[in-house]
DNA sequence: ATCTAGTCAACATCCCGTGTTGATTAGATT
DNA sequence: AATCTAATCAACACGGGATGTTGACTAGAT
């Protein structure tokens, strides 16, 4: 994602209205290395403008989205995360506390070996490649293991 | 995910009853390649058990990705898929059908040096390294791209 | 034969995201 | 400054996906 004055500018190009809540969004996300699910973007939002309305923040996002400016994270199954940083790069998942941490892989070169493999498939375009890392991240691997919050015991119904 | 037989030993040795609905569900997982989801478990188990209950399909989906008998696959935000098939391999993801494709990465060398990549952030314990390509599959590749089913163009309240 | 895990129906509940409607606000443009 | 119209708002409803609940009942495992 570009700079909020930057977005400004993309934004009345694409004929779209900047207006007070477009712009909180832009600022809620510039700089954020967490990938926030919308609901924390809101939360974020509020702070400064309480008024704005849940729907208005879910659209905002949507429409930077659209327009390639933010990216969305499909890494597990809970609410979609945001991520401003749209330039090349792979993601670990914390498989205790659901964190998404940005992996700068200076190896992409690999990538390209991926896609030759991928070439065998014939017809396929490949647009994207993406390396998921999954496994405790610092934090939760230092906790005692009991304590650790830990997934879903699979508890039987009745 | 091993055969319905060897899930059928698995299954007693953990204290866990080997019912016919258990049962069905493993032969309608067996040798799936296309990451089903669990409403279409359920629909097939019924094809030969009209009375089993959502419920519990969804509970034995669960009971076998507990065990580590099958994988959940989380590359997209739709419904839970399940894969059955446990071994190292990548996935394709195409944007159009949303269809998985197993992609078998002969060279998972290359994830030993992401891994080594990863040894920069101290303290992390990496347990799993996936590759995610997306693109276009084959067949919607070769379509005509104005009668293709496009992503929603972000329909604008009012 | 007994014990108890599983299953069933038929609900309810939760979460996330989107649709709706009509009134109001406020950018962009002239 | 006036106009046009996109955008926002409140206050809803709705849908899909997954899980929780209850009580009655079924049927593995020993
Ligand atoms: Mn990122
Ligand atoms: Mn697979
Ligand atoms: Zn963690
Ligand atoms: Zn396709």
């Amino acid at each position: 994602m570009r700079s909020p004055e930057a977005l400004v500018e993309r934004f009345r190009e694409d004929g779209l209205k900047v207006t007070p809540q477009r712009q909180a969004v832009f600022s809620a996300l510039h700089g954020d290395l967490t990938h926030p699910t919308a609901e924390i973007i809101w939360d974020r939002v509020r702070l400064q403008m309480p008024t704005v309305s849940r729907r208005t923040v879910y659209q905002v996002l949507n429409d930077l989205v659209s327009l390639g400016e933010v990216l969305v994270v499909a890494v597990d199954n809970g609410p979609t995360r945001f991520d401003p940083n749209v330039s090349l790069h792979d993601h670990f998942v914390c498989s205790i506390c659901a964190s998404v941490i940005d992996v700068d892989s200076d190896e992409r070169s690999n990538v390209a070996s991926h896609q030759t493999t991928l070439s065998d498939f014939p017809g396929f375009e490949v647009e994207s490649v993406e390396v998921v890392f999954r496994g405790k991240c610092s934090s939760c691997a230092s906790l005692p293991p009991a304590s650790s919050k830990q997934h879903d015991t699979n508890t039987r119904q009745k």
